[in-house]
DNA sequence: TGTACATCAGTGAACGCGCGTTCACTGATGTAC
DNA sequence: TGTACATCAGTGAACGCGCGTTCACTGATGTAC
């Protein structure tokens, strides 16, 4: 039991990489069971070995991007002063690459509209990895701005994804590129609370 | 051609307000044409005698919706003094009673998840209308702050629209209410510039 | 004013399609002796 | 070591369901004379 397992392996973990590229793209309702095992080289019928079902497959994914999304972020960001770290994460989030979907990126975008309509059944895997990615920005901003760290962080997060979301709705316009500017330029405002100039 | 066509325009229009209501609650995929006509005490067929598609009902109603939202957030702004508007706006959009559906309120939060991803063919629609909702924000923000109005006016309604997007995701946890007023709390700073003080 | 015909909003069933899921089958890998 | 059997990931077709759309039909309203 040992080629067969790591075979096994490797296409649970095909699978699933698929899965968290056409989430970020289609969202939930577009990443189709079938699509997905194109996307990993194998055919539908063998979903079922690896996962009880699409929503077991969606909750799976939206876990793992959304980890790897947070490692991202937070990358080397406690070299940076405290003061300059929501500028930080706004940048790197807030980008025409990430927009484009150029990097491995957030689920989010994607996803919060669906779970607030259609997809319920996906709200305490959000809630959870929305919650973590809240905590960990929390406890790397500065305790003394005029918004409280935590409402701060919730509020970039809340943001950051209205800009995404927004900035690829309008995708194609010169509105998008302006998005992901405002975005920033208000985010880090608020976060330095007037102490600075720039735009 | 009297009585007919009156009673033609009633239909049409209970067809758009079941419509409106269907956007707002489950987005463009969970507003079925058949779910549509039901709430407008009609059966499906009929459908067609209205309107030559979903997608053009889809635009018709984002159109009506936003402009009722617009006039909404809009009503009696000018009474306030420049400086308090952004927070009176924000306010208005990011409240309980707009998450839970209460009041006829915005349709991009349900909305602009799918046009980024499923739903690519309602993107000048809702371009438009974003557009829309910015520049009557932009002109009745005040021109001297920290960040420029116009880009004060495109974060703010990212924020908005990321806020309810991701309190509804969230919707049943405490965290929900928090985003709410997280956004609120952003928002004013960012407009603020610093030149207040309260959390 | 009354009668025959035309129009067309609305009905309800049917069609085609995509999707999640199931299922009989295959064939390579692993186990038993 | 070799042979017979068991396992099970993966295949590909089929199923059931929901959805947008079509279509033959109905019946109330409107028009023509």
């Amino acid at each position: 039991m040992n080629a067969k397992a790591e075979r096994k392996e490797r296409s649970h973990e095909s699978i699933l990489q698929s899965a968290e590229r056409l989430l970020r793209e289609k969202g939930i309702s577009g990443a189709g069971v079938a699509d997905v095992m194109k996307g990993a080289a194998l055919t539908v019928g063998g979903f079922y070995a690896h996962f009880a079902s699409k929503d077991e497959l969606m909750d799976e994914t939206i876990h793992r991007t959304a980890a790897t999304l947070r490692d991202r972020l937070f990358a080397r960001l406690d070299e940076k002063p405290e003061a300059e770290r929501a500028e930080a994460i706004l940048k790197r989030y807030l980008s025409a690459d990430h927009r484009d979907g150029g990097t491995p990126g957030c689920p989010m975008p994607a996803v919060i509209g669906e779970v607030g309509t259609t997809a319920p059944q996906h709200r305490g895997m959000v809630a959870e990895q929305v919650q973590s990615l809240v905590d960990g920005l929390a406890q790397r901003l500065p305790a003394d701005g005029i918004v409280p760290r935590r409402l701060l962080a919730i509020g970039l997060v809340a943001l950051m994804y209205g800009g995404l979301s927004l900035a690829r709705a309008v995708k194609g316009t010169d509105l998008s590129d302006e998005v992901l500017r405002a975005c920033r330029a208000l985010g880090a405002a608020a976060a330095r609370g007037g102490k600075g100039e720039r735009s």
